[in-house]
DNA sequence: CCTGAACCTTTCTAGCTTGAACGTTTCGAG
DNA sequence: CTCGAAACGTTCAAGCTAGAAAGGTTCAGG
């Protein structure tokens, strides 16, 4: 009513397909690294975000995944012998996800990988940090 | 020489993650619009995409998915009498993606549906130019 | 004409993802 | 203390997805 009549829905839809687009290009990057030491690219996320201990719930919210999703990756790194289910130390309905020494050694490298060739290049640093800006901006917070 | 030495990576990891979940907020929000009419995510995406007769290699690239996936996804919407596979005019190799009459109808009440709550909300209308124009350059173009 | 490379689509397999249901544990209200 | 609501993680069914392989088609060169 107050202003912008009606061009709205157009670009809208545009631009979730860039925000999807862009999403694939990502996780396609992460495929390919991922193979070169033997993990899928959802195993290589989760690999990447046990940045510390974690419980299943963290896990899967780094991941942006549902928690069943995250036991059914975890079941696969932890058959690998990259991490391990412990008991949490304070509550007993949580894990405690931690690495193993091989886990922590395979992250390191895949972390080189995932260094190299970024799928954002086409961007400068600072057109980075201003789309990083807007991102936390559009989603949603609890 | 590719790139500025100081913090790149860091934030880099964090960008990524930020585009997975937005991503997967618009995929939720589609995903909720699409069952109130009986269609999966997937399906009303591929029904958002047909603004006119397509072949299958470009809906699966209107998708960001591959070919085989188009497939699976369009024989659903086939078995529901919402698109037709007809031969295409030009090329006996491809196919043309019709909407039927029902495909029109069911496709126009999608569109009001997902025009509802937008999952970027978030951003005011010059922001969401914005966006679109780092996304635009982000996207590796062939 | 013919031949090979490239393309379009489909099939198949293996793996990913969600949502609902379930058992266990925690926490606060009465 | 006791009860019920809520949280954590797992299991299961149904559906989605990529990638390799294969059949048919197009096109450019010889």
């Amino acid at each position: 009513m107050t202003n912008s009549p009606q061009q709205p829905t157009v670009a809208e839809r545009e631009l979730c397909g860039l925000v999807n687009g862009l999403a694939q290009q990502i996780a396609d990057h992460v495929r390919v690294r991922a193979a070169a030491l033997g993990l899928t690219a959802p195993q290589a996320t989760a690999l990447r975000e046990m940045t510390g201990p974690l419980t299943m719930r963290e896990l899967a919210d780094r991941m942006s995944c549902e928690p069943s999703n995250a036991t059914f990756v975890v079941d696969r790194l932890e058959k690998q012998g990259l991490v391990e289910r412990r008991a949490h130390p304070t509550d007993r309905r949580a894990r405690h996800l931690v690495l193993t020494a091989e886990g922590t050694a395979l992250r390191a490298r895949l972390l080189e990988l995932l260094a190299q060739d970024s799928p954002l290049a086409g961007l400068t640093g600072e057109q980075q940090t201003q789309l990083q800006q807007l991102l936390q901006q559009a989603v949603v917070r609890r």
